[in-house]
DNA sequence: GAAAGCCGTTTACGGCGTAAACGGCAGGGC
DNA sequence: GCCCTGCCGTTTACGCCGTAAACGGCTTTC
């Protein structure tokens, strides 16, 4: 096929494990608890798609009717917002005593570091949820998709600006962390759903289909098995690290000539 | 208000006319066609939402039963993919003589600069369609949203491989590209959305409750007019042009040890 | 033992996407 | 002139959706 995988050591790409014991209650009788239906929401999206989620369906997956889960949630956007909430909040459980917790660092550029890979291995965990923590309305306007935490954003300015940086440099940061967090995590998030919604559904030839069209763009024909290399990891080591570089030399460029520059424009 | 646009000459805001007459025909009789209810579901879309988007109510917009839609157009979900396409081709028309027009350019980094603003004065025309660009399944894995169109990446690769780039080079420059674009428009279309749906509502007094919690997140409260500031114009152009500088290092570099190197990596 | 409260179920309503049958109207061959 | 054949928008109908409201069986508390 087109579409490869090359590099099988991705430190992002973890089993989900879920505590004890996951699988084996499939529909238990009851005891209903919001938290017990958010993460239900969640499982179900990530093996049936969002858009297949209903009240109705959740409600079954957990043994009840649909309105059983009005007791706990105010209706099917609420439900969403709290899926969002629930998983952007699994970057801060230090599960495994692994390099994602966000609280101890050495360094800012450490903090971002660790911070985009919690962010990437929870897109990878979810990827059909993670559209969703981008697309949703934020609170505020400057609590941004990706980030989506006041605690985060405050914890992000905080550690840039004990590391020196202005307000303006540290909001400027902000602003350039998490367009390349949105961008990339969801192109990747994409590509997933892409190649899976491109496997179950061999319809005909598509061979033949996709070939004959191949001969106007030659460009795409020649650079086909180059395109279909999955080479997200990489690349986004590569310009997490531009970025942190950029930002750098902004830092270190307002602390010698210490005016009120500041900004990174 | 803590949300302010202090540049009022952004060259990619421009207003959409729709061509000779637009308003003045608000429910004709009848006369449908696959392309009427494109650009109807387009304005339905800019004006009420995605989420206001119906079968039923489109087409009494149109002032027509919702089945008569399905003459032209196969269901829903091919009408959003409909939009999606009719949106990004607008990128080819040369309507005013701009400087949008993709076909001719002056070098690869003036290409990319006109393909960049193309897509940002998209996004501006349409914030409310836009995330569905971002958000529709692509036909390919490598047809990465934003681009959206086959023409589209084909014109792209072939203006970069003729300005010197190698294939890895070409295609790992594609990626990098399309990764800043998505995440910059996307943002910034977001906060569009997030700002009218916050004037909207002035429920009780949103200023007491924000203050209060504003207690625990200092660095938050210190830097609030800065992050609800509106530098897009600007920070889009300095990303821009970061990525381009650091495109052209790479090219350069390639061509001076000419070995196989050519990527990003 | 009765009252009160919790919690999942049942019923019901309006709106959704869309399959299928229908009707009016235009144009073309006789 | 007439009828036949497509075209095209409407009508009707079905199953699913989110959710309001009433209901009923527990458990807990006095």
């Amino acid at each position: 096929m087109a579409t490869t995988s090359d590099d099988a050591r991705d430190p992002d790409l973890v089993a989900v494990t879920d505590g004890p014991q996951a699988a084996l209650e499939l529909t238990r009788p009851a005891g209903l608890d919001r938290d017990r239906i958010l993460k239900a929401a969640i499982d179900f999206i990530d093996d049936q798609g969002l858009a297949a989620l209903t009240m109705r369906r959740l409600g079954s997956s957990l043994g009840v009717e649909a309105m059983a889960l009005y007791r706990y949630v105010p209706g099917r956007e609420d439900l969403l917002d709290g899926v969002v909430e629930r998983v952007v909040e699994t970057l801060f459980d230090n599960d495994d005593g692994d390099d994602v917790y966000i609280g101890e660092h050495s360094g800012w550029q450490d903090y971002l570091v660790r911070l985009a890979h919690g962010m990437r291995r929870i897109a990878l965990a979810h990827p059909a949820v993670f559209p969703l923590i981008a697309s949703r309305p934020p609170a505020a306007p400057w609590v941004r998709p990706p980030l989506r935490s006041l605690r985060l954003v405050e914890s992000f300015l905080g550690t840039l600006t004990e590391a020196g940086f202005s307000d303006p440099a540290a909001v400027a940061a902000y602003r350039a962390y998490s367009s390349f967090l949105l961008g990339h995590l969801l192109l990747e998030v994409t590509q997933i759903g892409a190649q899976v919604s491109l496997l179950d559904q061999p319809e005909g030839d598509p061979e033949a289909q996709a070939r004959t069209d191949m001969g106007e763009y030659p460009n795409l024909d020649r650079t086909e098995s180059l395109l279909g290399q999955d080479k997200s990891a990489a690349e986004f080591e590569e310009s997490l690290e531009n970025l942190l570089d950029r930002l750098e030399r902004v830092l270190h460029e307002a602390q010698n000539n210490d005016g009120e520059v500041g900004d990174l424009a």
